[in-house]
DNA sequence: AATGAATGAGAATTCATTCAT
DNA sequence: AATGAATGAATTCTCATTCAT
C-alpha cells in the first residue's frame, strides 16, 4: 500500500500519510512493538523524516490517538438526530458508532486496545475521550427519566452506572461485530442491526423481551 | 521487597512468587515493556533461575495469563447459584465476577487489557476464556426464554449478541467500579451494588426502569 | 533571533553572519554537539545556504578557528609598543591579549577549548598560532637578555620553556579574569590589571616580590 | 592491547579495564566524537556489558574524569614535601604534577582538554579540582609571604592572580614537555627540570634571572 | 536451588549533507 | 540569493537470553 513512491510530497500530505501508516502498524503490533522502520517503509520514506515531521515515537501516537479520538466523536456526533426522542437519539448515535468503527477497525484498536494498555499520557487521553461519550450518553438518560416523569427515581450514580454499562456493551458489540464480520457483509446494515440489538437490550430489557416486547427505531 | 529474600525455597512455592511478580509488573508495564529483570528482582532472586523455571518472557505471560483466566473463571462459577432461576443465576454470577476482578485489579487488567492487546497466542487465550463465558450467559438467557415460554422470538444471533453486549456492560462496569472506588468502600457490598444496577440494566431494561419498574434479586 | 530577517543580503554579509552564529554556537556546545540546524537558525537562513557558503561543518569550523585567530593575533600586535624596552613591549601585548579575550569570550573559548580538543586539522592550527605568540615572547626575552649584557646565561631551551610558561600563564589568567568578572568590572581596568599582575609574577619574581618589590609599567 | 581475552573477568577488574580504555579513547577522540562501540572492543568485551557495569556514556565519562581527578591530586599530593619551606613544596608538588601528567598523558588529557570543554557536570568537576589546587599553591604563596615578613603587601586578589599564573603556567608547561618529550626521554628528570625552569621563571622572576640569579631546590 | 558474567539483535534518535526548484 | 523535501550512516541504549559454576 502506502502511497504511490512519487518524491517531494508537501509535508501536509506527508504527515497524513505518516499517521495512517502509524494508525495501521500500532493497530496491528502494539504501541511498544511497532517500530518506527515499519512506519517509515510502509509511507515510503525514510525514517528521519517520520522524526523531521513527528517528532518521536511517542508524539506519534499522540498525534495518531487524538485524530482518531476527533474522528470518532465526531462520526458519532454527526449520526445523531439531534432533536428527536431520547431513545431514538441513543439509536441513531449507535448505528454512527458501530459504523465508524466498522470502517475504521484499526483506528479503533488503537483507541480501545493499545492506546489505554499504554501508561499515562496516552490511556488519560482515550479516557477523556470515553468519557466525553458516557456523559452524553448520561444526558440522554436522564433527559428520558424526565421525559418519562420518573422523579428522584433513579439516582446520579445508578444513572452513571447506567451510562457505562451501555457504553461497554456497545464496545463489546463492535469488536464482536466486526470480528464476526471481517470484511464481508455491508457495514451499513450491520451497523443498524448491532445498534438495534443493542437497543434492545438496553431500552427494553431481557426480561419483558423475552415476552416478545420489542424496541424499534420507529 | 515482595518475597522474604530467604533462600532455597521450593519449586513450587518459587513459581508462584514468579508469577505474582509478573502479573504485578504485566499490568503496570504491558507485555513489551515489562522487564524479566524488573519481575526478576522483584521475587529478590536472579534472572537465570526465572528462565530455569518458565522457560521465556513469553512462557511466562502465557502461564500468567492461563493462572488468573482460571482463577476468574472459577470464581464466577463458584459465584453462581446454581439450579436457581435465570436471571438469579446471572445475578450470583455477576457478584462473582465483580468481586474477583475487584480483589485482583492486576490479574484483570492483564487478562483485559494486556492479554488482548498483544498478538496471537494471547488474545486468543483471553477470548477462548471470554467466549466461555459468553456461552455461560448465552445459555442462561436462552434457558430464560424457554422458561417463559418464548418460542422462536429469539433468534440464536440475537440472543449471541445480547449476551455480548451483557458481558461487555460487565466488563465496562468492572473497569468503572475500580476506578471510582479505588480502596475506599467494602469490595463484597460494591459487587453485589454493581451486580444489581446492571441487572437492572440487562433484564428489565431502561424503557421500563424509567418507570419505576426494578429488577430485584430476591 | 540574530540577524534581521531581511533577506537578500548579500554573500559577504551572510559569510560573517554564519562564521558569528558558528562561533556562539560552537562556544557553547563544542564542535560535535553543535549542529548546522542551530547554526542556520541562529542566522535566519535555511542550512542549504550555509552549506553553498561554507561547504561543510569542518570548513566551517575552520574557517572560524582561522578568523578568531587572525583576530587574535592581530589584536595582540596593535596592542604592542613597537620600539619600546622589552618588559614595557610585553607588558602592552598582555594587555591587549586580555582585552581582547574579554570582548571575545565565544571566541577565545573556541581557540582555547574547542579547537585543541578536537583532532588534528584544528588542533594544529590553534597549536600554530600559539607557536607564534610563544616565538615572539621568546624573542623578547632574548632581547631583553641581551639588553642585560647576560650572555650563554640563558639556554635556548629554558628561553622556550618560560616563553611556554608564560603563555600559559596568560592563558590561564585570561580565563580567570573573565569568570571572575563576568561582566561587571570594566574590561579595559581589568586588562591592565592582568597584564600587571602577570608581569610582577613573570618579571620581578614570586621571591623579589615578597620583599616589597614590585614591576611597573613605567 | 586490551586485556588477555580471557573470558569471566570479575566486576571490579572489568570495570578498571573499562574505565582505561575510555581514558584511552576520550582522550584521543573527544567526549563526543569517543564511541561506545569502540571502547568495548578496545576492552574486548560487548557493548551491553559496558552499560550493565558503568550505566551510560555520561556515567562512564564522569567516573573516569573523576578517577583521573582523584590521580592525580594524589600524585600532586604525594610528591610534597610537608613541612619544607614554601618554595621547596612547590617545587616537589610541581614535580609530582609533571611526573604524572608525563606518565599518564591520556588521563591529562581528557582533565585538562575534554572535560573542560564539556558543558556543566564535568567542567565543573575538574574546576573543583583544579580550585584545590590552586588553593593550595594560594596558601604556599602567602605561608611564603609571611615568612618573608611581607605584611600586606601583597593583596589577597593579588595572591590569588599569582596562584593562577602559576598553575596556568605549569599546565602550559606539562603540555610543551610532554609534546617534546613525546615519549623519549626519561620521565623522571623531565619533571624535575621543568619543574626547576618554572621555579625560576615564578619565584626568581625574568628580571632578576637575566643577571644571573637562579633559584634552586637546595 | 541458584547466580555472576556475558552477549546478539534490535530499537529510537540524531546529524551532516544533498536534490530539485 | 535561497529553500522545502529528503536521506545514509551512525550512535546511544535496552532486552531477552545463555554459559559456567
Amino acid at each position: 500500500m502506502g502511497a504511490a513512491k512519487g518524491k517531494r510530497v508537501p509535508r501536509a500530505v506527508r504527515e497524513q500519510q505518516m499517521m495512517d501508516a502509524a494508525v495501521r502498524t500500532f493497530a496491528r503490533r502494539g504501541y511498544r512493538s511497532a517500530s518506527m522502520d515499519e512506519i517509515a517503509e510502509l509511507v515510503g520514506v525514510s525514517k528521519p523524516l517520520v522524526y523531521l515531521y513527528l517528532n518521536s515515537k511517542e508524539d506519534l501516537f499522540g498525534a495518531v490517538v487524538r485524530r482518531e479520538s476527533a474522528a470518532l466523536v465526531a462520526a458519532v456526533t454527526a449520526a445523531v438526530e439531534k432533536g428527536a426522542a431520547a431513545d431514538r437519539q441513543l439509536w441513531s448515535g449507535l448505528t454512527g458508532f458501530f459504523a465508524h468503527t466498522a470502517e475504521h477497525p484499526d483506528g479503533w484498536a488503537v483507541l480501545h486496545q493499545q492506546a489505554r494498555s499504554q501508561g499515562e499520557p496516552f490511556a488519560a487521553e482515550v479516557a477523556a475521550m470515553r468519557a466525553e461519550i458516557v456523559r452524553f450518553v448520561t444526558d440522554l438518560i436522564a433527559a428520558a427519566a424526565k421525559e418519562a416523569g420518573c422523579a428522584g427515581e433513579l439516582a446520579d450514580r445508578e444513572v452513571a452506572g447506567l451510562a457505562h454499562a451501555l457504553v461497554g456493551a456497545a464496545e463489546s458489540l463492535a469488536d464482536w461485530v466486526n470480528v464476526s464480520v471481517a470484511d464481508g457483509i455491508s457495514p451499513p446494515g450491520a451497523a443498524r442491526e448491532a445498534a438495534t440489538t443493542l437497543m434492545n437490550f438496553a431500552w427494553s430489557g431481557l426480561g419483558p423481551r423475552m415476552h416478545g416486547e420489542r424496541w424499534t427505531p420507529a
